[in-house]
DNA sequence: AATTATTTCAACCGCTATAGA
DNA sequence: ATCTATAGCGGTTGAAATAAT
C-alpha cells in the first residue's frame, strides 16, 4: 500500500510514494558507497528527494533483511511485552525485533496490539486487584500498600537491566546498524579485499568511498562539481596509493579523470 | 453493483540530541 | 557560549485497500 502518488513540492522535492525506479537507485547507491552524508545523498544517488525521506525508505523498507508482511505471534507478544516495560520507545523495541522497523512496529502496535494489550491489561488489573484484596485483607493494619510498592521496584529493575542490555548490545547504533549492513554486502569486501569490519573503519567518513560527481549523469558540471573534482585530482595526486589501491581500480579512475577532462576542457581551459 | 465507513501503513512533519565550527 | 548541520525519534496524516451497508 503506498500513501500517494508522488508530487513534486514548491523547491523541487519530490513527496510521496517511492516508485521502483528510485527504490533501485537509491538501493544500488547505498549499498555501493554507505550512506555518508543523508543531506547530500539524494543528489550523488540521482534521486529527487530529501536526505530524510531517503533515510526513511532505506531504514523501514529498503535495507536488507528487512522483514515485510504478517507479524508472527511471537513478534506480537514480543512488542506487547516490550511495550510494556519500554512504552512508546519504538526505535528500543525496533532492537529486540530483528528485520523489523520502529516505523513498522508502531503501526503494529496503533492498528492491532493496542486494543489487544487493554484487554490483557484489563485482565491483569482484575487479577491484581483481587490479589491486593486478598493480601490487604490478609495484612490489615500492618501496611497501607505493600504489594504495589514491590511491583512498581521490580518494573523499575526490569526496565534497567532492558536498557542495560540495549546498551551493550551497540555501542554505537549508527556503527552497529551500518556493520550489520556492510556485512551483507560483498561486492566491498571483495573490491577491498578487506574484512568487512576493516573496510567500514575505512569507509565511515573516508574520502575515498565518497562517490565522485562524475557517476551522476544529471548533476552537470556546475562549479561546485568541478571544485570537488579538481580536489578529487589533487589528493589522488598528492596522497600514497594506498587508499586508492584499496578503494577504486585504476581502470575506473583513469576512465573517470579522462570523462572529467573530455567533459569540462572549456572550463579548464 | 454502487456507495459509504473503516482500517491499514508508508510517508511526512516537527521536534530533540549531538557533533563540530 | 552560541550557531549550524545532521541524524534520529515519535506523533500524525491521508491515500489506498477492505469491509459493511
Amino acid at each position: 500500500m503506498v500513501k500517494a502518488s508522488s508530487y513534486f513540492d514548491k523547491n523541487g522535492v519530490k513527496k510521496g510514494a517511492w516508485s521502483e525506479d528510485e527504490d533501485n537507485k537509491l538501493r544500488a547507491y547505498i549499498q555501493r558507497y554507505g550512506h555518508w552524508n543523508w543531506g547530500l545523498l539524494p543528489k550523488f544517488a540521482g534521486v529527487s528527494r530529501s536526505g530524510k525521506s531517503c533515510r526513511l525508505r532505506w531504514m523501514n523498507y529498503l535495507r536488507p533483511n528487512m522483514k515485510h508482511g504478517n507479524f508472527t505471534k511471537e513478534e506480537d507478544d514480543l512488542v506487547i511485552d516490550l511495550h510494556k516495560k519500554l512504552g512508546n520507545k519504538w526505535s528500543a523495541i525496533a532492537s529486540k525485533l530483528p528485520g523489523r522497523s520502529d516505523n513498522e512496529i508502531k503501526n503494529r502496535w496503533n492498528t492491532h496490539l493496542k486494543k489487544r494489550a487493554h484487554v490483557i491489561s484489563d485482565h491483569q488489573t482484575v487479577a491484581e486487584n483481587e490479589h491486593i484484596g486478598t493480601l490487604e485483607s490478609d495484612q490489615a493494619n500492618v501496611n497501607e500498600n505493600p504489594v504495589k510498592e514491590t511491583d512498581v521496584e521490580l518494573d523499575l529493575q526490569e526496565v534497567e537491566s532492558l536498557f542495560a542490555g540495549i546498551l551493550s548490545d551497540q555501542e554505537s547504533p549508527s556503527f552497529s546498524s551500518s556493520r550489520t549492513e556492510l556485512s551483507s554486502y560483498p561486492d566491498y569486501a571483495v573490491l577491498c579485499d578487506l574484512s568487512p569490519q576493516t573496510f567500514e573503519d575505512e569507509l565511515v567518513g573516508n574520502f575515498w568511498t565518497a562517490p565522485f560527481l562524475r557517476d551522476n549523469d544529471s548533476i552537470g558540471p556546475s562549479c561546485d562539481n568541478l571544485l570537488s573534482t579538481f580536489n578529487f585530482v589533487n589528493d589522488f595526486i598528492s596522497h600514497p596509493p594506498s587508499c586508492q589501491d584499496m578503494m577504486m581500480s585504476d581502470e575506473f579512475l583513469w576512465s573517470t579523470l579522462d570523462t572529467f577532462v573530455d567533459d569540462n576542457m572549456d572550463f579548464i581551459n
